[in-house]
Formats: structure tokens, sequence, C-alpha cells
DNA sequence: CCGTTGTTGGCAATGGTTTCCATGATGGCG
DNA sequence: CGCCATCATGGAAACCATTGCCAACAACGG
């Protein structure tokens, strides 16, 4: 450990990287490389979409950043606060989303793979709904 | 409840529709929409295209075939011997699958989205891995 | 200052999916 | 039977997120 973990060999620390990370750090839920794009084209911290791109797949491959896809099959990405494998509990409306997590589960899907003798088991497990701010948000436009 | 639950009205049967929902009655994994097209020509039972969307999509609606993503965001489509809600074990190699169901999954993601205050809650839920058939023939590649 | 090496970002290409629209089949009705 | 209204079909074009390409750029070491 003679360096910092995140300065992997070739990776040099440029003010795009940095300004995609910070980005991710300051939103709370996931969003699309394009909503990421235009937030960080608004604040003037211009980058190339591409580029956000290719750091949003760094980053994800680093393992910083997961990765889910919406219901229409966009990329969306998230910061979670844990590096310890999670799940998600999201809001479909907003993105907003909270890390869970559910040692039954991952004994479960463990259990149920061997069971059917799969091997090189992953899984998938997101829960989705609506926050209590956007259920009161569409109680009160519905009125 | 006087009409058979399948005939909306307004839907006809047609030879397309019917090809479609056999081929996916003959597979025993998830398909996409391309792979289903595919295989509808090459036993001669040609559809177009745009009509395998539409007859997938309308089944997807009707709740008759299971959807589910890619890692690419691929939809693939399966039809499978229950209505009952369930979740899926997916080879990763060749699209096969098993129905699964774990009850305490379940009640898990219910409980955590309650404690959080989110309603209108749904989740998804798949194991991926390897299957036996695929994990053998792997094997014997490799050596 | 120069060359090497990794980075950037606009643009073009990709590929799954959807939309359009002209054509075709169905079925009721006079 | 002939005609019309109503879907259904499918090829082609549009869409759109994502990736590939490549020329211009920055950083670093010497
Ligand atoms: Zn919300
Ligand atoms: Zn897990
Ligand atoms: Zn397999
Ligand atoms: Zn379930």
């Amino acid at each position: 450990m003679s360096e910092p973990a995140q300065a992997l060999p070739g990776v040099r620390s440029t003010r795009q990287r940095t300004a995609v990370a910070d980005v991710l750090g300051r939103v709370d839920g996931f969003r699309s490389a394009q909503e990421l794009h235009d937030l960080l084209r608004h604040e003037g911290a211009s980058v190339g979409l591409t580029t956000v791109y290719r750091h949003l797949q760094a980053l994800s491959d680093a393992g910083q950043v997961d990765v889910l896809r919406t219901d229409d099959g966009e990329a969306v990405y998230r910061r979670c606060p844990t590096d310890a494998h999670h799940h998600h509990l999201v809001c479909r409306a907003c993105g907003r989303s909270v890390e869970i997590e559910g040692p039954e589960v991952e004994v479960w899907a463990t259990e149920v793979a061997a069971e059917h003798g799969f091997s090189d088991v992953s899984h998938t497990v997101e829960v989705f709904g609506t926050c209590a701010a956007c259920a009161r948000k569409a109680r009160r436009a519905r009125s």
C-alpha cells in the first residue's frame, strides 16, 4: 500500500476524471450518462459526452460505481457510500435510492443456484417503488 | 367472464400471432426478439421483425411472457410454464433458465421498502450462472 | 524544447427498438 | 357477391443510447 488505491498505473487524474467522479458524489440517486453530462455542462465544468461514458465505464470496472438498467434499457450509474456488496431501493420517479442488504437473499441465491447445478453465480436484486416525497408530490398534483 | 381471457377485444388470432406464441413455447430459455425472428424464419413460418416485436410486446403486456434485460441492455423473452409470480435462474452462456421462487425474498423486499417509506413496490430478482451443460462444454474446450 | 504516451471530444457508425405508412386480410352488411 | 370499415402486417426510415475512430491536446521525462 505504498500508493493511493485509485491511482492505477497509466491512469492520470485529469480535470474531466475528477469532474465525473465529483458529480457522482454530489447526486443522491442513479443517473444516466446523459443526465450526468447535462449536469456537468450546467455547472460549467463541461466534459465531452464520450469522455463521460469512458470514465463511467472505468469507474464501474473499478467497482467504484454501481450500474443498473432502467425498464427501457438505459444504463444508470450511482456512486454508493459503501464498497461492500449490497442492493438498492430505487424511486421510479426521481431516481433517489437507498442502499439495502439482505443476508438471507444472498444465501437463498447461492443455494438455489447450487441445487440446479449452476456455477459462477451472480445475481441482480433491485427493489423499485415510489419514495415518500414523490408520493406526496403526486397526491398533491392529483387533487 | 363470459369470454376466454386471452381473446381481448380487437385482437384477432392470426397466423403470425400464433407463430410467435408457439415458438416461445418451444424454446427452453430467454431469447431475444431477433433470435425468435430467425427461428421463425428458419422454420419457414416467416414473420416480419416488426410483427415479432409487436406480439412480444402484447404478450408481455398481457403477462404471458416474462421479459428481462441482458447486461448489454438487450431485451429477452420467455414464456414460463407458470403464471404465478416467480424469478429465474438463467444460464449466461445458453440462456436456458429455471423458474425459482423464494417466499423469504418476497417478504424481505416488501418489508425493506416499507421501512423506508416507499409505496407501489415491485422488484427484480434474477440469478445468473453457468448451467452444468455449458460448464462441461467450456471445460472440454479449454483442455 | 522535443518525443512519447495517455487523454479528450466531435463525429460517424452500430444495433436494438419503435414509428410510419402503404398494402393486405377479415368480417359485417346491404 | 361487392363494398366499406377495421384491424394486422412488414419493409423502410427514424430514434437513440452507446461505441469506435481519429486528429488535436496535455503531461511528463529527458
Ligand atoms: Zn422519488
Ligand atoms: Zn446480493
Ligand atoms: Zn447453459
Ligand atoms: Zn418476487
